[in-house]
RNA sequence: GGGCCCAUAGCUCAGCAUGGAUAGAGUGUUGGACUUCUAAUCCAAUGGUCAAGGGAUCGAAGCCCUUUGGGCCCGCCA
């Protein structure tokens, strides 16, 4: 479909615009038009052929004349300058004002069906062998993985298929903060609370942990005040690395994250390297970039006396001044820093200014959280020396690559995970200290967009699925939160799901073996939660709900692999391979035939436009329309059994290629299309 | 007080970046289609002042401004 779209905006541009104009109007200057003419040819709804630009209206304003007469001379003039030959039929003009163009199906078919098989079907160029760097689940290591995380990891995780299949060279971490208040949390427990270290039955590690010693902690905080400094001391002896304290966390935090890995690979995702906030507070990074913040002018010392006296702060990090529109003037070349400075003096003359600064390093000379992503960020866009070694991870990760981690004084071998681009994935609460980061990087590096925040909204409780865990509202719903012990844990919505797509397998299959139906269902259970994480917008809240969510009908994945299957079951039962060679001619005599074609051949539009917007939802929703095709195409058009052998070779070819096409568009996605459901 | 995001059918959402033809899905409700390549499917009916008001435009769900309602963020916590 791209090359159709393709040939007609060249043959518009080349030669057609400025032959129409000339007609018209022999005194406009038609080659101008046809030079700089923003116009736009695209797919067009049913019923108005297969392709549609808009030249004619932006044309109206230029001539004074009415869209319709410019359309219809448009289109005479294309039918004329192109009797024959290409993906044009004929162009017809739309009393409204559109060009409308309309395809041969035969050579088109040909075209995207023989290209469905290819390994390299729906690729693109467009990322041009870019280095991208992904970040996403970063997750404490002190708690099983709730629904919530899962939207972040299966973003992440989709986003960096996308980017692969769009030409980009892509490295995925997964930031290990194994130092923090959260960790500290759980080492307190174990050590001075008297938890077990052996989770009961029935409990992973990471579940007991999150479940039981990180609520009933914090909940121990609040009846004892006194343990508040016990929390801090322990917080401090983990960051020194050598206590008994950071030992102890070390165990923990390993033990929790191999569980995390667990959920994460179930669900097909897969990382090429775990960072850990130990290797980098412990790796000097953040001292060398703070210099470099002092050198470019970038921190204050704070010292008017007011709150955060004695700080080193950055000036007006929040507010109307954090705008983008202000900072292309600002790190506009090398008169930067007499332009800040001087805004700076600006800004000083408004009394309130002080709650607009951001602390990053407190009066007693230690860093603030933000503090500790500014190093990593400058550090995934390789602008500081890299001080990690790198090992292998003690688990081999299935899916092919391998995973690895870093470490500090050794290592299994010279790694590279910087990017040109870094995107961090990180839910919108966030979005203000993002900000900061995002703009600091641009002063460091001149490209102000090399370092994006891919936001997105959270993941709450529906108030049905709420009050099932014992939270009564009155709201529509709740927010997860993980001190109270109020969330929806991954796994074992996983299990729910994994447990009714194997009882609806066994109904439609009750002789299948137990190997088949684990794997059957294991894929649609994964299908499910990967689809519903990602078929709507990032700047959606999803209040998730148990009961909904368990749903296998209408707009799910199971209903895209079930048209998969049901293409599987044709070519299962034709008993053969449609020839090489078949009359696509012939495909066509129902539209259902040519819309499935359509939609097969728009693949790589998708994922161009997926990649572009960073939007894991175009694909779901090119899934969807996929399998909406087939499924009207099956119902309206036999295969099997007729008397047109020319016929049923070419609609099997058509089957197989939208077998192919169902199984790779599912794929980008990360989810599996099985052969039987 | 400042900032970010959302508002389209009873409910959950597409469409908005790049304005253009009859505003689309799913779900719900009602009715229909399995001796046929799998009914986890399909067909039909039902359901919309695109939050409100204003502006620019030949033309607005979409762009600009204002207002309302809702969510989130704004600590020398992490």
């Amino acid at each position: 479909m791209k090359a159709l779209l393709e040939e007609i905006r060249q043959r518009l541009r080349h030669d057609v615009i400025q032959d129409a104009c000339a007609e018209l109007d022999g005194a406009s200057d038609g080659g101008h038009h046809a030079r700089t003419l923003p116009f736009d040819v695209s797919l067009s709804r049913p019923g108005f052929g297969d392709a549609s630009s808009n030249a004619a209206f932006l044309l109206a304003g230029r001539l004074k004349m009415s869209p319709s007469d410019i359309a219809r001379a448009i289109s005479a003039k294309y039918n004329e300058r192109n009797p024959l030959g290409g993906l044009v039929v004929r162009s017809v003009p739309h009393p409204s004002g559109h060009v409308n163009f309309e395809a041969d199906w035969a050579q088109l078919s040909e075209i995207i069906l023989s290209g469905a098989g290819l390994d390299t079907f729906g690729d693109s160029e467009i990322g041009g062998g870019t280095p991208v760097t992904v970040e996403h689940t970063s997750v404490n290591p002190n708690k099983a993985l709730h629904i919530g995380h899962v939207r972040n990891i299966i973003i992440g995780d989709t986003v960096s298929r996308i980017l692969r299949k769009s030409g980009h060279a892509v490295k995925v971490l997964n930031y290990v903060d194994d130092s923090g208040l959260q960790v500290a949390d759980v080492v307190v427990g174990f050590r001075h609370l008297g938890f077990s270290m052996d989770p009961p039955p029935g409990k992973t590690f990471a579940q007991y942990c999150g479940d039981e010693i990180y609520v009933k902690t914090t909940q121990r905080y609040d009846s004892d005040p006194s343990l508040e400094g016990l929390r801090r001391d322990t917080l401090r002896e983990i960051e020194d690395g050598s206590t008994e304290a950071a030992k102890l966390a070390g165990v923990i935090t390993r033990r929790v994250l191999a569980d995390q890995l667990q959920t994460c690979w179930r669900l097909s995702v897969y990382y090429d390297c775990l960072n850990f906030e130990s290797h980098i507070i412990r790796s000097g990074m953040w001292g060398a970039v703070f210099d470099k913040l002092k050198d470019m002018n970038l921190v204050d010392l704070d010292r008017s006396g007011g709150k955060n006296d004695g700080c080193w702060v950055i000036r007006d990090a929040h507010g109307a001044g954090a705008g983008r529109g202000e900072d292309t003037g600002i790190s506009d070349g090398s008169s930067g820093s007499s332009g800040s400075s001087n805004a700076r003096a600006i800004r000083k003359e408004s009394p309130p200014e002080e709650n607009r600064d951001k602390v990053i390093v407190r009066s007693n000379g230690t860093a603030t959280y933000i503090a500790k992503d500014i190093p990593y960020a400058a550090w995934k866009l390789g602008l500081v020396d890299d001080p990690f070694g790198y090992v292998r991870y003690d688990v081999e990760q299935p899916g092919g690559t391998t995973l690895w981690q870093t470490a500090l004084g050794r290592s299994d071998g010279a790694m590279n995970f910087a990017g040109e681009r870094v995107i961090t994935v990180i839910d919108s609460r966030q979005s203000g200290l993002q900000r900061i980061v995002s703009d600091l990087m641009g002063r460091f590096k001149s490209s102000g967009s090399a370092y994006v925040h891919l936001a997105y909204e959270s993941v709450t409780l529906s108030s049905d699925t709420a009050r099932a865990l014992g939270m009564e509202t009155d709201k529509r719903q709740a927010h997860m939160s993980g001190r109270r012990g109020l969330y929806v844990d991954a796994d074992s919505v996983y299990e729910e799901l994994r447990k009714k797509a194997a009882a609806e397998t066994l109904k439609r299959h009750p002789d299948m073996g137990d190997p088949d139906v684990a794997r059957i269902s294991r894929d649609i259970s994964v299908g499910t939660i990967r689809y519903e994480m990602i078929k709507q917008d990032l700047d959606k809240v999803i209040a998730f709900d148990m009961e909904r969510s368990l749903s296998l009908e209408g707009d799910t994945a199971s209903y895209i692999q079930y048209a998969g299957a049901r293409a599987s079951r044709i070519l299962e039962k034709a008993g053969r391979e449609p020839p090489d060679a078949v009359d696509f001619g012939l495909l066509g005599g129902e539209d259902a035939e040519v819309a499935l074609i359509r939609a097969i051949g728009s693949f790589e539009m998708a994922v161009e436009d997926a990649a572009r917007n960073l939007s894991p939802k175009v694909v779901a929703r090119y899934c969807h329309d996929l399998a909406v095709s087939f499924n009207a195409f099956y119902e309206r058009s036999r295969v099997l059994g007729l008397d047109d052998p020319g016929l049923e070779d070419a609609r099997l070819y058509l089957v197989r290629s939208f077998r192919f096409a169902v199984t790779r568009a599912l794929g980008l996605v990360g989810i599996s299309a099985p052969d039987v459901m």
